[in-house]
RNA sequence: UCCUCGGUAGCUCAAUGGUAGAGCAUUCGGCUGUUAACCGAAGGGUUCCAGGUUCGAGUCCUGGCCGAGGAGCCA
């Protein structure tokens, strides 16, 4: 019996006789001649079976596939230049695990669908090279993530999913029922992060969070992964670094992993290839300032709109990030500059092809009776924030982080037109389903 | 939530208010190097739903349902 081998391995294997299990992406015949395509998860590879080479009886089995019968494939790989991947399987011997019946046959052509239907049929939608190759990315840039901080002594710390109260107003959070109380799905791990830095000072959460939010836009989804640092003593401009210094290294990875499939996407990656450290700066006050000069509508004190983030993520080529916001528009936890008190110690970044906000962050507030005024002009219930008011009585330490969606970066990174293709089953407004 | 656009074969789309059609998919046939193969043939329809106008509605009108693009808000 020849041995087991993934498609992505077949080069090692040249001359040899080889066993291939997966799915028929493809058949076409010509004669006494056929050309099944099989793929694997790993890859695709062209299958020919010669009429006058194999039994009769496997010829017809062969010729009988149907898109996506699970086969069991067995070959001799040949270098051919006709072929797509460079290797060919000279198929002797063909075993069907289960054939897609031909009265149902498997919906997903290689032609082209609709966004409605190809979102229904998502859990089939994922078996094709381009969604397997934004799969691939969103596994690159996660790791990266993840290889980031643990690389610089920062313990993941899991916050919790179910919790008493919002992060940043009720509004936009989902409720459920929790025994005889209501909960509510987190919109972010940022205020437990605060307690996990007092621990282990330098830590990150990385999970799902939601926001019940009616955003019907192409960079919105109901649920999304985010990765959260916070650090102890740090103050904004080690935030900023630190968020630069991340985003080069998952841009430096992917390119470095994953050009086959920026290629299947067709990213231009001599884009990607400019996001090179260090980042460039604006203050608020002056991206103001030149969204006006650009004609925009936009007013100091007032936040930006998915417009003028577009425009002044095209003035560069790089992310650039935007600090000293105006506080009234950001998270009540936020450290006002001292020079200026109306202002935040706050940045987001914009990623750069108007990708818009992918991180945002900063300093946070550490004064107790400051934060409490602030969670009391937010009409925030106090009771459920003692815990985290414990944190400034107790020791409290000036301290920072930022969040960055996963999804937008890798939307920005694959070149994307929207999200919903960058995690494998988007939860939107209007889809809940499959 | 608001604005705009759309819903016709399994899929992508056509069809002056007048016989519902094409390509792909499926089935059958042809072809020994195909590259979303090609060539020939066949089967395939509650035109989203409910009303209305009309001699006649896929097409016009009203309401609803579903979806897409955008706005606001956000990562």
């Amino acid at each position: 019996m020849a041995p087991a081998v993934e498609i992505c391995q077949v080069s090692q294997h040249a001359g040899q006789e080889v066993l291939i299990q997966g799915w028929v992406y493809n058949l076409r015949t010509s004669g006494k001649l056929l050309f099944p395509i099989f793929r694997d998860g790993t890859g695709l590879i062209q299958g020919v079976a010669v009429k006058s080479a194999i039994s009769p009886e496997v010829f017809e089995r062969i010729k009988s596939l149907t898109q996506e019968s699970s086969v069991k494939v067995t070959g001799k790989v040949r270098a051919d230049q006709r072929a797509p991947g460079g290797f060919e399987l000279d198929v002797s011997d063909l075993e069907v695990i289960q054939r897609v019946p031909a009265d149902q046959p498997y919906p997903i052509t290689p032609k082209d669908h609709g966004v409605e239907f190809l979102m229904d049929h998502r859990h089939l939608w994922l078996r094709s090279t381009r969604q397997r190759a934004i799969l691939g990315v969103r596994h690159e840039i996660i790791k990266a993530v993840r290889d980031f901080f643990d690389g610089r002594g920062f313990t993941l710390v899991d916050t919790p999913i179910f919790t008493p109260a919002a992060c940043e107003g009720t509004t936009t959070l989902f409720e459920v029922n929790y025994f005889d109380e209501k909960a509510y799905l987190t919109q972010s791990g940022q205020l437990y992060n605060e307690a996990a830095a007092a621990a282990v000072g330098k830590t990150y959460c990385f999970g799902p969070t939601f926001r019940a939010e009616k955003s019907k836009t192409r960079r919105h989804l109901t649920e999304f992964w985010m990765v959260e640092p916070e650090v102890a003593f740090a103050q904004l401009e080690d935030v900023c670094v630190l968020a630069e210094e991340m985003v080069a290294l998952i841009v430096e990875r992917v390119l470095a992993n994953r050009r086959g499939e920026l290629q299947t996407l067709e990213r231009d990656v001599t884009k990607l290839e400019k996001i090179t450290l260090p980042f460039p700066r604006l203050r608020y006050d002056d991206a103001v300032k030149y969204l006006q000069e650009k004609g925009g509508e936009i007013q100091w004190g007032g936040d930006f709109g998915g417009g003028d983030e577009t425009i002044l993520s095209e003035r560069y080529e790089k992310p650039v990030l935007v600090t000293h916001y105006p506080a009234p528009v950001k998270a009540f936890y936020m450290a006002p500059d001292p020079e200026r008190p109306e202002l935040a110690l706050c940045v987001d970044m914009l990623a750069p092809e108007g990708y818009g906000e992918i991180i945002g962050g900063g300093e946070r507030l550490s004064d107790y009776n400051l934060l409490l005024h602030r969670i009391e002009e937010a009409s925030l219930p106090k009771e459920t924030f003692e815990w985290y008011l414990d944190l400034r009585r107790y020791g409290t330490f000036p301290h920072g982080g930022f969040g960055m969606g996963i999804e937008r970066a890798v939307a920005w990174i694959c070149g994307l037109p929207h999200v919903r293709e960058t995690i494998p089953f988007p939860r939107m407004l209007y889809r809940l389903k499959p």
